[in-house]
DNA sequence: TTCTTATTCAAGTAGGTACTTGAATAAGAA
DNA sequence: TTCTTATTCAAGTACCTACTTGAATAAGAA
């Protein structure tokens, strides 16, 4: 025992799920599977790849086991494998947070100039959702919601915000919470709120770091 | 804004870290590096790889942020780019044991059966040493104990524990450490002690463990 | 049964990765 | 200055990866 050999192969096994999360198509399905299962075509849809190509990516993951799959009917929905996985794509988002030089641009050019929009911790959040002086939309699509979400949060999809903002009432407090850090809908949801005189502001994160904090969330039976 | 390309670019940014680390032997630097800092020719001698290959892995480790390097005179040295690169590699080995089926396998191949040994947790091991009841061993690199330790812990390199077991006195209750999960020294030391009539234990993690659990650590000073 | 739809498989191509070898730097010692 | 040592660079090779295309399955509907 103790051979060098041995202990190539151990760490070699060992990276195996690095190797799996080392792609950027690969990690969008990660954060997407993050919010509940997924068919395959509707995640080739979400990352922009052929459907061949999406189906491959899904069985390298399933491979490493980061990812489960059952089959209904004709579709087969993935989704992820445990906790641990979560806990995996939270560290190396934080790890290249905590340094990459260049990744503030990246981050600028994909959700734009955040400045502007208010933001709420999740303690904060909670504090007011205990207060109960609050209204919480989810503009996440409704499936999202449905998988799970922030107890007492309204469902309101992004697309919808707009011809459904008359059902919030004038002079609420409004939080918007999306996918995570690098989802677009709830600042979108914000910007059209605030444009119509609302006070409206977006959790810092998203669903999947709520769960991932241990705190209460409600689902939907489907 | 929010481009299908930007959004690309921006995960393409994020999983430069899980490629660095996406290689058995820029693993086994990290978990080095997790000791420590190294020269180059120091770890090219620990993964068994040529200086230049190894020069050429921790280029692309700096490249992804993940270590950070400094030159004393000839030599350079690398270190751990700070402690989310701990917990990113914390995280991917938690995800392997997870579920890498045939991960177990490789464990025992690598480090043998360890059913012989008894093991001792972190909280244990804190119990005991307030109860002040017995010996801590650090069976690391004489270096690595240098660099930080468990308070109250006896420096006694692997290879010279053979030579200097009659520095513990018999009847008292040992507990060996050493660089983690994947290392040996403890393994074997426990082994040499109970051969010898000790009472040895090893401490299920290593260093870096404790360290990470934000419980209290020595240093000499150098 | 045939048809449809969702997914996977297989083969091909362009580019990337890991390792080797030998030469080039760069700091310090003589 | 020359010599030595530690590290990096550059070029080459074998293998791996991401994506494409078109065909093959596999479940359900007609």
């Amino acid at each position: 025992m103790a051979d060098q050999q041995d202990k190539e192969a151990l760490f070699d096994a060992l990276v195996e799920a690095a190797k799996a999360l080392g792609n950027g198509r690969r990690a969008e399905l990660i954060d997407i599977l993050g919010q509940g299962e997924r068919s395959v075509e509707e995640l080739a849809v979400e990352i922009h790849q052929t459907v061949a190509n999406t189906s491959q990516h899904l069985q390298r993951l399933l491979r490493a086991g980061l990812v489960c799959s059952r089959r209904s009917g004709t579709r087969i929905y993935y989704s992820l494998a445990g906790t641990a996985v979560e806990r995996l794509w939270r560290a190396l988002r934080e790890t290249a947070e905590a340094h990459a030089r260049e990744l503030g641009d990246l981050v600028r050019a994909y959700v734009g100039d955040r400045a502007d929009l208010s933001t709420i911790t999740r303690d904060e959040l909670r504090l007011r959702l205990r207060q109960g002086d609050v209204v919480v939309l989810d503009v996440r699509p409704a499936q999202e919601y449905k998988a799970g979400h922030i107890p007492g949060a309204l469902s309101m999809p992004f697309s919808d915000v707009k011809s459904r903002l008359h059902e919030v009432s004038q002079g609420s407090q409004i939080v918007a919470y999306c996918r995570g850090p690098y989802c677009l809908y709830a600042d979108e949801a914000v910007r059209l709120l605030t444009d119509e005189g609302h006070l409206a502001t977006r959790l810092e994160e998203g669903f999947p770091e709520w769960k991932a904090a241990g705190l209460p969330i409600e689902q939907s039976d489907s």
